[in-house]
Formats: C-alpha cells, sequence, structure tokens
RNA sequence: GCCCAGGUGGCGGAAUUGGUAGACGCGCUAGCUUCAGGUGCUAGUUUCUGUAUGGAAGUGGAGGUUCGAGUCCUCUCCUGGGCACCA
C-alpha cells in the first residue's frame, strides 16, 4: 500500500453535500423519541466568524452529534441576533442602509459556519431583523401590556447635548459623547419597562432549582438581584418651611447603627434636591455637575464622594433635640431604594470617607468582641464585622441581629417605618431611541393617551427610506411613518418612535426556533414538544443580563399562553464557555504602539520576533482577548482553508477545558494537523481483519485500551470535559501504534473504528472519511455510539502505590479488590518499605482499599 | 468601587474530587531515516543534588487542619469577566 494524505479540500465539501442531500440534520417532531434541544448562543452578524464562534460552535456541535449518536431526536438551530448599534454606525460611516448591512453580514457569515460541517437544522434559521419575527415580538409586547407587564415611566440615560441624541455606556468615554466629544449629561426621558422587578423574589428563588447551571452564574445573579431585608422610615425635616417635604423617607439594612448615624444624603435626582434647587445658593450647580457623570454603576462608585450641605436638618427618630445635617451626595442612587439615606460613618466604608472630608462626627456603635467598649475607636476603615451594640442607648449589649429586630419593633410602633424587603433589581427599561430594533407597537393619541397597535396591524415595519446623515433616530425624522389614525378615536396621532432594546430579541429566540414560521410567537404542540433547552451554551459575559431577561420573558410568555408551564426556566444545562486569546505584537513610533497582525510577524527560535517585510523588531505583548484594536485576530477562514474545518474544531477542543480561556497558537493547529495525518497514515500500514470479525483472545492489552477509551471519552463528553477526551484519543492512538505483530487485525480493526466513531463529534468530516475507508456504507451521523466492555476497561489488578510517612516508597502489584489485611501484609513485606521500618513495628497503617497505603513510622 | 472566577514544568493543561503531582499535546535536546524542507521514527525532558540503585524540594505567597493537601480553612498578591443603552 502507498502512503496517501489526507486532503481536506476534496473531504470536507464531499461530506457537507452528503449530509445536506440526506437531510441528516433536518429536526422533525417525533413524541416516540426522546428530544434532545442543544444550542448555542446565536451570533450577531458582525460579518465574519471569529475564533470564538469556532470554538462555541464546535462544542454545541459535540454536544448534538453525541445526542444524535445515542439515539436522541435532536434540535440544534441557528439564527441572527440582527438589530443592534453596528448597523447603524455602518450606515453613517459608509452611507449603506442597516438592513442591507445586516443581510449581506448574515450571507457571508452563513457560508464561513456551513464550511465548518455543523449538524444545523438550516431549514429554521431566522434572523431577528425579519418582519416575520419581530411581528410576533410585537404581538408579545401587547400580550404582555394587557398582562400588566409593561410599565410607562420615566429613567435617567446619557445625552449628548450637541448631537441631541441619547449615547449608550459604550458611546460615553471619559464622559464625553463619542461623537461629539463633548461632556455627557444625564437626562430623564420617559421610557417603555418591562416588570422584571415584580418577579424579582421568583427569579431569586427559582435559581435553587437550576442544578445544572454553573454555581458561579446563578451566584452572579443572587447578586444581582440583590435581596435585603432592612428598614424604610421616615425622618422629620426641619426648618418645616418646606410643606411638600416635611418628611425624608430613607431605606437602610443597617437600622441597628441609628445611634451612629451622623448625616443624611439624598441623591442628585431625588425629588427634594430638585426642590431644593432654587432656594439653597449652589445646589444647582452641584446638582448639574453629579448629573454630568453617566449612567453606569462603575462610573459613580469610582468617583470621589462628593457632598453639598442642603443646610436641612432632620430630626433623629429616638431624640427630638439630636438633628443631623442633610446633604446631596454624588453616590446616593436614586434607583435604589428611596434614594435617600442616613449616614453611620464608623460601620460604612463610604459614609467614612464622606464623614472625614466634611468633618462629621465617627461614633462607633458596633464594638468586636475583642475590643473595649469605652476605648473602641474607628480609624480609616470602617468596622463592618460582627459583635455587641454600645453607644446606642436601649440597644446596648445586643447583637446586631437583636438590635435590628428591636429597633425595627419600636419604629413600627411609633408608626414611622416599616420592615421591607427590597431588592438591587430594577425595572428592564427597553426603549431605544434608535432605528436599527423592532418598533415598539404603539400610539399616542392626544385625546385617547397610549394606544396598542391593534394586532391585525402588526407588524408596525420599520420604513426602509431613511437616512443616516444626521445624529439621532431616523424614525423620528421621517416625514410620514410617524403619522396614523388613532385606533380607537380616529383622530390623527402619531407612533412611538422608540424601538426595543435588542436584549428583547434574544430573549426568547430560542422559544421560537421550535416552530420559527409560525403565525402566532409559538405553535403550542411544537413548543411542548422541544421546550426546554437541554443544553445552552455560550460565553460567560453573558451571566447576568441575557440569561435573566430570557428568564423573565419565559414567564412572560408562559403567563400570555405562549410557553407551557414546564418552560418557566427554559434552559435545563447551562454551559459557560471561555474566550479565545492570542498574543499580541507591536512596534514602537515616537512612544506609541502600533498593533501588527499575526500574519505579519515573523518568530525566531530565540523568543524575538520582526516584521516580515522589514525586518523591523516587534515587541511581543500580552496574551489577551483577540480583538480589532489589538489586531491580534485570526481569521477562522484562513485555518480552514489552509488546514480545513476539522483541524480548527481539534485544535479548539485539545487542550483548554472549555470553560477557561484558550490561546490559539499556530504550532497548535500544526499538531491537530499533524495528529490527523499520523491516524490516517497508521490506516495505510495497518493489516485489518475483514469488516465484522470477532476480536482475537490474544489481543487483550489493545482491546482493554480500545474499551477503556470508549468509555472515557463517552464520559468525558457528557462532563464537558472535551480536552480530557481529545488526550484519550491520542492515548489509543499510540497505543494502537504500538501495537504491533501479526494475529491481531480484528482487535485492531477495532480500536481504529472506535477511534473513527469517537471523533465523530469532534472532526466529522475526517471520521467520515476513515468510516468509509474501514469498509462502511452507513455514515456515522447514522450509526450509533460505541458501547464499551465493562469487563474489558477495568483493571482487576492494580499497581497500589505504599507511602512512609506520606512520601510513597514503593509499589505493589495486588488484587482491585483485595482486603486491607491482605494490603497491609503485602506492603509492610516489601523490601523499601522495610528499609524505612528498620525492624521495628509500625505505629500506624492507613489502608484505602484500591487506593493506596500510609505506613506512619 | 462592588460582584464573580482563575493562578500547577519553558508553554496549554491532567490529577479517579482529600490518596503516586506533571497524563495528553506544544516546545526543546539527542539519535535514526538520506528528507528540498517547517516531513517521519526512536529516546529524553519539574528543579536541585549524587558516579549510581537514590535523596531533597516542589502546584502565586504566608500560616493552619490531616496519617496524607494542587484539592479543605484563614490571610495576602496577581490576572481575567460583569456592572443595567455593546452584543
Amino acid at each position: 500500500m502507498s502512503a496517501s494524505r489526507y486532503n481536506h479540500r476534496e473531504v470536507e465539501p464531499k461530506w457537507q453535500r452528503a449530509w445536506d442531500e440526506r437531510r441528516a440534520f433536518a429536526a422533525r417532531r417525533d413524541p416516540s423519541r426522546p428530544k434532545y434541544y442543544v444550542l448555542e448562543m446565536f451570533p450577531y452578524p458582525s460579518g465574519r466568524i471569529h475564533m470564538g464562534h469556532v470554538r462555541n460552535y464546535a462544542m454545541g456541535d459535540v454536544v448534538a452529534r453525541f445526542k444524535k449518536a445515542r439515539g436522541f431526536n435532536v434540535l440544534h438551530p441557528m439564527g441572527w441576533d440582527a438589530f443592534g448599534m453596528p448597523a447603524e454606525n455602518a450606515a453613517m460611516e459608509r452611507g449603506v442602509h442597516p438592513g442591507t448591512w445586516t443581510y449581506q453580514n448574515i450571507a457571508a457569515m452563513r457560508a464561513q459556519l456551513k464550511s465548518m460541517g455543523l449538524s444545523l437544522d438550516w431549514e429554521r434559521e431566522f434572523a431577528t431583523c425579519d418582519p416575520e419575527y419581530y411581528a410576533q415580538q410585537q404581538a408579545m409586547f401587547l400580550d404582555m401590556m394587557d398582562a400588566g407587564l409593561v410599565a410607562r415611566k420615566s429613567s435617567v440615560v446619557n445625552w449628548d447635548p450637541v448631537d441631541n441624541t441619547v449615547l449608550a455606556n459604550e458611546q460615553v468615554i471619559d464622559g464625553k459623547g463619542w461623537r461629539s466629544g463633548e461632556p455627557v449629561e444625564r437626562r430623564e426621558l420617559t421610557q417603555w419597562f418591562f416588570c422584571i422587578s415584580d418577579m424579582a423574589e421568583e427569579l431569586l428563588e427559582a435559581l435553587n432549582g437550576l442544578e445544572k447551571w454553573p454555581e458561579k452564574v446563578r451566584l452572579m445573579q443572587r447578586n444581582w438581584i440583590g435581596r435585603s431585608e432592612g428598614l424604610q422610615f421616615r425622618f422629620k425635616v426641619k426648618p418645616n418651611d418646606l410643606a411638600d417635604w416635611p418628611e425624608l423617607e430613607v431605606y437602610t439594612t443597617r437600622h441597628d447603627t441609628l445611634f451612629g448615624a451622623s448625616f443624611a444624603a439624598i441623591s442628585c435626582d431625588h425629588p427634594l434636591a430638585r426642590a431644593l434647587e432654587g432656594k439653597v445658593k449652589g445646589l444647582a450647580g452641584f446638582n448639574a455637575e453629579c448629573r454630568r457623570m453617566g449612567t453606569s454603576e462603575e462610573e459613580l462608585e469610582k468617583a470621589e464622594k462628593k457632598g453639598f450641605d442642603t443646610g436641612l436638618k432632620v430630626v433623629h427618630p429616638f431624640d427630638p433635640d439630636w438633628e443631623l445635617p442633610v446633604y446631596v451626595a454624588n453616590f446616593i442612587l436614586m434607583d435604589y431604594g428611596t434614594g435617600a439615606i442616613f449616614g453611620c460613618p464608623a460601620h460604612d466604608q463610604r459614609d467614612l470617607d464622606f464623614a472625614r472630608k466634611y468633618g462629621l462626627d465617627v461614633v462607633p456603635v458596633v464594638c468586636p468582641s475583642d475590643q473595649d467598649a469605652a476605648s473602641f475607636q474607628v480609624g480609616n476603615e470602617a468596622y463592618v464585622g460582627p459583635g455587641r451594640l454600645i453607644n446606642s442607648r436601649f440597644l446596648d449589649g445586643m447583637s446586631i441581629e437583636d438590635g435590628k429586630a428591636e429597633l425595627a419593633r419600636r419604629m413600627e410602633e411609633m408608626g414611622q417605618g416599616e420592615r421591607r424587603v427590597n431588592f438591587r433589581l430594577r425595572d428592564w427599561g427597553v426603549s431605544r431611541q434608535r432605528y436599527w430594533g423592532c418598533p415598539i407597537p404603539v400610539i399616542h393619541c392626544r385625546s385617547c393617551g397610549v394606544v396598542p397597535v391593534p394586532k391585525a396591524d402588526l407588524p408596525v415595519k420599520l420604513p426602509d427610506d431613511v437616512a443616516f446623515d444626521q445624529p439621532g433616530n431616523p424614525l423620528d425624522r421621517h416625514p410620514t411613518w410617524r403619522d396614523v389614525a388613532c385606533p380607537q378615536c380616529g383622530a390623527a396621532a402619531r407612533r412611538e418612535t422608540d424601538t426595543m432594546d435588542t436584549f428583547v430579541d434574544s430573549s426568547w429566540y430560542f422559544a421560537r426556533f421550535t416552530s420559527p414560521h409560525a403565525k402566532t410567537p409559538t405553535d403550542p404542540a411544537d413548543a411542548d414538544y422541544w421546550m426546554n433547552v437541554d443544553q445552552y451554551i455560550g460565553g460567560i459575559e453573558h451571566a447576568i443580563l441575557h440569561l435573566l431577561y430570557s428568564r423573565f420573558f419565559a414567564r412572560a410568555m408562559h403567563r400570555t399562553g405562549h410557553l407551557p408551564a414546564k418552560s418557566i426556566e427554559p434552559f435545563n444545562a447551562l454551559f459557560t464557555q471561555g474566550m479565545v486569546v492570542h498574543e499580541c505584537y507591536y512596534t514602537e513610533m515616537g512612544g506609541r504602539r502600533i498593533w501588527q497582525f499575526p500574519g505579519d510577524v515573523v518568530k525566531s527560535a530565540d523568543g524575538t520576533a520582526s516584521l516580515r517585510a522589514t525586518g523591523e523588531k516587534v515587541t511581543i505583548g500580552p496574551v489577551t482577548k483577540m480583538s480589532k484594536q489589538k489586531k491580534n485576530v485570526i481569521d477562522p477562514e484562513d485555518i480552514i482553508e489552509q488546514y480545513g474545518a476539522d483541524v480548527a474544531r481539534w485544535f479548539m477542543l485539545s487542550d483548554s477545558p472549555p470553560e477557561r480561556d484558550v490561546e490559539w497558537t499556530a504550532a497548535g493547529a500544526e499538531g491537530a494537523w499533524r495528529f490527523l495525518q499520523r491516524l490516517w497514515r497508521m490506516l495505510d500500514e495497518a493489516e485489518l481483519a475483514p469488516v465484522g470479525t470477532a476480536p482475537e483472545a490474544g489481543a487483550e492489552d489493545l482491546r482493554k485500551a480500545t474499551h477503556k477509551t470508549i468509555a472515557g471519552v463517552t464520559a468525558d463528553i457528557e462532563g464537558f470535559t472535551f480536552n480530557k477526551a481529545v488526550a484519550r484519543i491520542h492515548e489509543l492512538a499510540n497505543t494502537l501504534q504500538k501495537a504491533g505483530g501479526a494475529g491481531i487485525g480484528a482487535a485492531r480493526r477495532e480500536a481504529f473504528e472506535a477511534l473513527a466513531r469517537l471523533m465523530a463529534p469532534m472532526c466529522p468530516h475526517f471520521a467520515e472519511e476513515l468510516w468509509q475507508r474501514l469498509g462502511h456504507e452507513t455514515p456515522l451521523t447514522e450509526t450509533p455510539w460505541p458501547e464499551f466492555d465493562a469487563a474489558l476497561a477495568r483493571d482487576d489488578v492494580i499497581l497500589m502505590p505504599v507511602q512512609v510517612n506520606g512520601k510513597k516508597r514503593a509499589e505493589i502489584e495486588i488484587a482491585r479488590d483485595a482486603e486491607a489485611r491482605t494490603i497491609e501484609a503485602l506492603a509492610l513485606s516489601h523490601a523499601d518499605v522495610a528499609r524505612y521500618l528498620g525492624g521495628k513495628p509500625p505505629r500506624k497503617v492507613i489502608v484505602v482499599p484500591g487506593r493506596i497505603v500510609n505506613v506512619v513510622v
């Protein structure tokens, strides 16, 4: 036989065509078979796939193909998260219509994804910008309005005063608008909201049931929802010439520290702060300064703590002679609690920083157990630990918990406050003042107010004739689109020009895949059969928002009759994969870094690097997430062209555990390529028995290796440790290569066939070709997963380590199920062990049958 | 600032979940095969020490629990992700 080479350029298209012709991955409802729905987070159509996509979809495809081989009726769909800002940016920069740009990108990316050979049901494909999709989203918005899940209220946005437009946090750079360069202001707008906070308790509770979700994601969601038990109470305000403000209501979780209070503070957006602007000199300016900060929590928290004394006082609830100054402070969030707090500097770091800056008292009221109550002082660090209450009158001597209970009891008795459960979670603002999104289907009528668009008039379609020659929302400027007759009174009215947050689009696409062309959001029979998603796979960056919104939306869809009760938690299992990272390279010019593409850089053996074209010295920077800015991107298309999709997939699954970041290296891709070629050559040279021959009795070692590998790889795929599966396949290939000699042709065939079948989920084209070469006519997509023989996969005699004082000193060969006494006797009789004992009896012997022996001298 | 995760050879990582640290791959070293080569094959490769069977140290750092710790506990340093209008 002559040595051949595996040629991916012929083999990959061949099998892609074969699967297509057989419609191998078309999912059809079949109640007689168990279903399995595997879903990867759908991509944003940026124009090209990147390595992160390759990794994500390679993993999903492993699961899909594996489950199919195990007899499940698999649903594995793909679509496009197609609305969003980049399309509008492209429109502004290049004058191309957002829709044209988006659908061109989809066409390009679809072709790239198809070249990966993924087992996707392309017949279910849709884009969220298809009117067919967003029409159903609008229908659900109306249903949710009816169900009381939608509210209209004001909230703050980033406002660019030059462009007169709302900015995303991303578009605010160092407090300035990204285009205008002018300082951004916070501005209040009336917006549409989904009432997710009404479900806060339920969304929190149900996290406990999501056992197949990573614990860290559940924890992040718990913290995000942020349930707290506290006290809401009212201070009397002095001097009381403000008729509208006899009281100031605050919320606290540390009411035990009320006797350590030294000030009260309110948000600059608090109605009282606004009311005082005309009365207190300088306050308007201070508030304006606060509002110049962005809306992101990060920015607010990191900013220097600043306050403005309003001159107002509030009276301590338990002492009419005790007055506290009222400040407006830049670190109080209007959206949390009541937008007002009392400050206890000794036991809250922010309050302490604030008190030191403005010369306010710092009175400790919680004393740690190892400190003396009379002398305990707080320095530059607030004390937030446990202890006994001091300086607190009727609370003195109590624990924090008892103090809270007693204070709350008295406050409730006085009628001045109530215990209250509060959540950090805010309602979901979905209004966007942008064109490329799903129009919110309501009409504003001068006499009827807000009127929903009748369902018969859906979809409210985006107009095509829009211009992006100026900033702001083109829907506002369109000559006719806004004009419409009021559905109730028939008078001239105006359409809502806000569109929906793109998170809405991605909060239910998984349900739509079960019946992508239904005339209602879902088809009950399809949703009932296919839901829930059995395995969801995506990036950890979606751990909070996307997943929380989807959980909310599934509940909302159930309440409005679009999903069955079992689907209020739509994702049974979740896996969050790590990023693809790469070294970055730069040259320097005048102290500035000029980033260089990896393809333009040559690395030498001594670890230095230079530019291919000019030989200029290149500095190797850190390994970071692939990004256009740092140019450290590898285009999957180049890799697929050079090495094939199977190599790209195999390497993405090797080495790094799926949940961790993986570094793309050219050497790693080469290694994957060499492995496939090696297997291919091994088959050239191997003597095999005919298909179906029973394995020989004399080939035990090879057979054991084969069956152990089948058992191990099966467990690895189920446990999402694909890197270990790859390592095991390498080991079997090594064993097979070394297993020479005649008379084991059937055992050798068994090993080769196992390799082809085990590799099929990871590099399907190569595996199919191997399988065909082994003499099989039925493709692997229709071949069941291999079974292992438990007797062959287990060792009866094992090598057991023997430790002396915790250090390994010997090994004994012993039956796996030997009794402790037998093991101990054999261990102690070992020459190396005896040497350490020096003739004396051991002090203690620990025997863990099947594991280890430890002799303590 | 707050929340979450991760630190193991030159590199990516494995370690039966408290039981032989370094599987597998990359890289490197030596040799072979005459290969145009960045191909293939064989052997070696944690560090220190010793001629040697061997010995000692070793999982970011410092303590602790245990017969036994990469794994559990406390403190600490570093890196990454999220922070509500990026998707």
